[in-house]
DNA sequence: GTAGTGTCTCTAGTAACTAGAGGTTCAAGA
DNA sequence: TCTTGAACCTCTAGTTACTAGAGACACTAC
């Protein structure tokens, strides 16, 4: 059995974000002891690393929810889950897409300005004021 | 004069963002109606501009704060416009390669489950569960 | 004058935590 | 067995950048 902390150092995933999960009803509540402290089993273990690992792979809380779910009923079509996956997938190549055409601008924006000047002068709020200077959509 | 809708429509910022923004400190307070209604000139109508601006280039509302004030005193030097815009530049950089990293994991997830297999046997489910599975750091 | 749209303030909700207060429990050493 | 200090408990409130809704008032066109 582990402590709350323990279980918190095994997994990287901090104390107060555990109760978090806890609250969120994505851990299902633990033992306690007499005191009134959470004790976890291998299987809190287990699932816990599987919503910090969800998580890293920049999963919402609520796809996490679905995912479990779906772990509890393993003669369930998985398709759900494949379409999470895919669903997560897009998501990220559009923030990525996203974030490129920003980065363009900013490089374009930064090389203007080497922060010598005044700011009477200074490309980066001309740029910033004035849309028209931007050389890409976003 | 504009109205706050008449603002809203020629930036795109919607409404209750605008008061936002100025309850923020963004933007100053504009003279009112004598029945209290907002009411912006053409100075108004420019740094709003900048802030959406901005915005959609990533900023966060205090780095705005920051270049809003550098604009104020034009003899200023512009050397912190240039560091917020370079740190922002960074950062945007540093999101693109851990989405990138994502990216490549969740294809591999994505692609040994076809969503045609029931739950119990689903790599999308297996990958999430067990970190070992992954190829690369995340 | 009245209808309909726009605007006002205020409160509360969103996602996914994080921080802090004030109090209790546990485990190890004396 | 007692004590001490770290770990734990619950609860509330704060974070970012908005968004939604309630209930009331203002403005504009007919």
């Amino acid at each position: 059995m582990y402590s709350i902390g323990e279980l918190s150092k095994r997994t990287k995933v901090k104390v107060p974000t555990i109760r978090y999960y806890e609250e969120m009803g994505l851990l299902s509540e633990p033992e306690r002891t007499e005191g009134n402290q959470r004790r976890y089993d291998a299987a809190g273990l287990e699932r816990l690393s599987f919503i910090k690992h969800a998580r890293d792979l920049g999963f919402s809380i609520e796809a996490i929810s679905k995912l479990i779910e779906l772990q509890g009923h393993p003669d369930r079509s998985c398709q759900a889950a494949s379409e999470i996956a895919v669903s997560q997938l897009s998501d990220v190549r559009a923030k990525i897409k996203r974030l490129r055409a920003l980065e363009k601008e900013l490089v374009r924006i930064s090389k203007g300005c080497d922060g010598a000047g005044v700011s009477q002068d200074c490309y980066v709020l001309a740029s910033l004021a004035d849309h028209k200077l931007c050389r890409h959509e976003h």
